[in-house]
DNA sequence: CCCTATGTTCAACGTTTATTGAACTATCGA
DNA sequence: TCGATAGTTCAATAAACGTTGAACATAGGG
C-alpha cells in the first residue's frame, strides 16, 4: 500500500471543489458521519462506512474528499484513520461546513444518514 | 416562448442539488452577481451575464439554477428577470447561502467573478 | 406588419462521473 | 511463514454533464 496519500495544501482547496465533494450523498454520509464523530475527537476508519456502498466505491469517494481538501487520511498499519479538515476549510469557508453539516442533519431523514442514535438502533 | 417557468416548492429544495448548482463556475458566478444585485434589491436580465457565456449555455445554467430552487425568473415581456430564492434558501438550511456567497467572495479573483467595482471599471 | 431583440429548445458532441467486480498490495497475528 | 484483514487500483460500463450552434418562440417598436 502507498505511502500517506497527497492531500492540498490549505490555500489549494477551491471552493467549486469542495461544493462538487458535498453534492454526492453517499460523500456527504461520509462527512456528516466524520463531523459526529468531531464531538468524540476520534478518527474513523474506511470500513465504518460500509453501510453507505461498497469498499471499492467508498475507496473513490474517500480519495475525492482527500484530493478536494475536505478530509485528511493517516496511515496506521492496514489501517487508514480519516477525519474533517476543519481547521483549514473553517479558514478557507467560514461558517460553510457548519452550515452543510446542519443543514444535512435537519434533513437527515431525507438524506437517509445514519445518526448516532442509528448507530445504536442498529446494535 | 412558454409561460412561467416551473419552480420547485420550499420544501421540495434539496441539499445536495443546491450544492451542485452551486459548484459548477459558471452557476456560482451567476449567483454571486445575483447576490451583489440583492444589495440594491433589483432583479437581473439573462443578458446581464453575457460576460460568462453564451446565451444558449446559459439558458442551461438557469434552467438548473431554476430547478434546484436556487432562483427565481420572472417572465416580463420579452425579458426575464431572475432573483436569488434567499428566503426559501435560508428557511431551507440557515447560513449556508450567505457562507457560500462570503467564501466566493474571498476568492473573488482566483474565480474570475465580477464585482460592482469591475462592472465600473470596464465602463 | 415586418424586423429586431430576448431567451429558450433541440440535437450533437466529447468529457467527466459513479458504480461494479476482480486483481492487487500491505500489514498484522498466529 | 501462512492466512486473514484492510484498502487501493484497474478496467469496463452506463449515465449525467457542459458546451456548441442552429432553429424556434415571443414580445415590442418602427
Amino acid at each position: 500500500m502507498s505511502r500517506t496519500p497527497l492531500h492540498p495544501t490549505r490555500e489549494q482547496i477551491e471552493l467549486p471543489m469542495v461544493l462538487d465533494c458535498l453534492s454526492d450523498p453517499i460523500r456527504l454520509a461520509i462527512v456528516y458521519q466524520l463531523a459526529q464523530q468531531e464531538r468524540v475527537s476520534s478518527e474513523l476508519r474506511c470500513g465504518d462506512f460500509y453501510a453507505l456502498s461498497g469498499k471499492s466505491n467508498l475507496a473513490y469517494h474517500f480519495a475525492k474528499l482527500r484530493e478536494c481538501g475536505v478530509m485528511q487520511t493517516r496511515v496506521a498499519g492496514t489501517n487508514r484513520f480519516m477525519r474533517l479538515r476543519r481547521e483549514d476549510l473553517d479558514a478557507r469557508f467560514p461558517g460553510l461546513l457548519d452550515a452543510v453539516i446542519s443543514s444535512a442533519a435537519k434533513d437527515a431523514d431525507r438524506l437517509q444518514l445514519l445518526t448516532e442514535c442509528d448507530a445504536v438502533k442498529v446494535d
